[in-house]
DNA sequence: TTCAATAGTTCAATATTATCGAACAATGGA
DNA sequence: TCCATTGTTCGATAATATTGAACTATTGAA
């Protein structure tokens, strides 16, 4: 597997970010990455009832393409991790209240 | 003209919040009501070139739908306003950030 | 009161995007 | 080598966005 594209820091725009995670898929992988302190594989993010592989795919590339997430092959797994600082450095205070939302909220009807 | 449906507080959830405001049309327009003091009419909110009004018009139901902002029929207007309490109050902390950044970087490449 | 202008909504057609099954590629282990 | 694992890509269908045209409601003026 190749390393994906990944958006180089200053072009990271708000609207794609803040699109990125205005779903509730997306924001529940963001909530778990949030936790996370190494990189996780795409498998181990539980996303509830039997996604099929290849929306599960889908929503890691947009949260990728937006550059919240880095992703980088290792093995068969593809490693995921928030491009935390990335993003606070595009965009300062931005991240943090959502993350701390969206674990505090996780499973609750407050996402969806 | 009628008042249009608004979600109550307790029903705002994170992902509808985060989706409305994922649209670059969308963030300048919650940028400018930040600004604002009072209820604006839809036609005071600049949205660049020449965007039609039946697309104005959806942007301005996408935000009303997601609790993001107030509309209230007023003779031949629509004022318009930010529903900042609300948001507060159902997401402690999740709005004040978003609207400094679109404030500060309105018109930059920043938000698209 | 009647007419026209204003301010926005709704409808219907088209364009864009999302979802998902099926096929595919790449890696690691038996 | 063969096969299970882990994810991507493709193509079809479903859902959503965009837009012009028609419509509604309100105001002000004749």
């Amino acid at each position: 597997m190749r390393t994906p594209l990944h958006p180089a820091r200053e072009d990271l725009s708000l609207a794609n970010i803040l699109y990125a995670l205005g779903d509730p898929v997306r924001l529940r992988i963001v909530g778990q990455l949030a936790t996370a302190q190494q990189g996780v594989s795409c498998q181990h993010i539980v996303l509830g009832e039997g996604l099929p592989k290849s929306t599960q795919s889908h929503h890691f590339r947009v949260l990728r393409e937006a550059g919240l997430i880095r992703m980088e092959p290792q093995g068969r797994r593809m490693l995921v991790s928030l491009r935390h600082e990335d993003v606070e450095a595009r965009f300062p205070g931005l991240l943090d209240p959502i993350l701390h939302l969206c674990r505090g909220e996780r499973g609750s009807h407050a996402i969806a």
